[in-house]
DNA sequence: CATTTCACCTGACTC
DNA sequence: TGAGTCAGGTGAAAT
């Protein structure tokens, strides 16, 4: 067990500080924060903290029996930096032999941003039996990205991915953009035309070769693209 | 209540009209005919004709109490126009707070072979309580669709809105597209840049006007759109 | 085994 | 906006 850490404020306002021991962090996998609505708990940190078929099983949410307790699981309930309460199916799925939270977990990860590559660190209250069974989620930003361009549209402002761009169209000139509802998360691409009668673009400052066709490629570092008479904007990523 | 209406002969020998009364219809979602096996019974519908919590709980297959009626759901008979027995059941689901029918149900959409937009139709015997108690499901086709543009990629072919297509983008010529998986949606979009220092798009043959910008509307005749200097065909929508 | 059934779950959408 | 609906999913159990 690590080294007990006094903690910032909790919800509690009749307690100043709560002493915590650090369990396990995991660093989130493109699955954990995306549409499966889970995150797999790494079967050694799952087997030690959050047992299934405990002798006391008097964890909250906890079915009659231990083997009820293995098919139903449990909820746990954590509480985050802000003392905010987050309670959270837990469960195992013998399909992939994994443990995992399901139930509230997308919530999480949709108000924390979280994203692949992010780290979810989880505490515990340290002390005796019962300040042991308060549970705190926390999480942290993943190391800093390099730097990727975005595309500043008049009405619009949308990330692009880093890699070429490339578009399903390969015979026509397309600007294709492919987003969700109510979400951040966009996709633009696009391609030249395959038999190309239009001005080749011109890429300031700084371009790296714009390789067309088949796709353009964009450096981290242009800032505008002159593109069939249109000027591209590039500009820093958003702030988050 | 509809009209009662008089219905072909009936799976009983001694009787050769049987007097309907029309419940409802649902025009059937992919899901409702796919892996999922359940209908979907519109809420309205369900509770208005199937009640599963009836004062007379009378009903074939209905459990002792109401109460039990409510968790269990129900074991609900029709018959189709040949007078054939089907028998679903038909439950409650809390998760999601919608009325459906699942055991059997698999097998109505294969024997009839049921496709997206085709409707289910239930009807019920019109009189006397016991009459009504009699239960009958129908189904019809789905209109044959409208014909509609698709433009044809060189990879891709994707179906085209009816209405006129426009971009989020004011200032650069996009040509975006937009779809979700697996399902048969797409929409595409474009724009013309604001300040278009390109030639006119030239829309072939007998082209409505093509506004641009701030959109280029397509006739459900036009087959070909020359624009920038790329031709963009489109076909008859591809065949189901 | 695959397929069906079952009881959940979530996000997109509507009002 | 927030609440309700429901289409489109899931894992697990039943068949």
């Amino acid at each position: 067990m690590e080294k007990p850490v006094l903690s910032s404020p909790s919800a509690d306002p009749s307690l100043v500080f709560v002493v915590k021991e650090h369990m396990f962090d995991k660093v989130v996998t493109p699955s954990d924060v995306g549409k499966l609505n889970r995150l797999v708990i790494p079967k050694q940190y799952a087997e030690k903290y959050f047992p299934l078929d405990p002798e006391e099983s008097d964890r909250e949410g906890a079915a009659s029996s231990p083997a009820e307790t293995k098919k139903l699981g449990l909820l746990l309930s954590f509480e985050d930096r802000g003392g905010k309460p987050w309670r959270f199916r837990y469960s195992y799925w013998n399909s992939s032999q994994s443990y995992v939270i399901t139930k509230g977990w997308s919530r999480f990860v949709k108000e924390k941003g979280l994203g692949a590559g992010d780290t979810v660190s989880f505490s515990r209250g340290s002390g005796n039996p019962a300040a042991r069974r308060r549970l705190f989620i926390d999480w942290k930003r993943r190391q800093p990205q390099p730097a990727r361009p975005h595309l500043r549209g008049f009405t619009n402002t949308i990330p692009l991915p880093s890699g070429p761009l490339t578009s399903p169209f390969n015979s026509i000139m397309a600007c294709g953009h492919h987003w969700r509802a109510r979400t951040a998360l966009y996709n633009v691409n696009w391609l030249a035309p395959a038999a190309a009668a239009q001005p080749k673009p011109e890429v300031h400052p700084g371009a790296p070769a714009a390789t067309m066709p088949p796709s353009v490629t964009l450096g981290s570092r242009s800032k505008r693209l002159r593109l069939f008479g249109v000027n591209l904007d590039f500009s820093e990523p958003l702030p988050e």
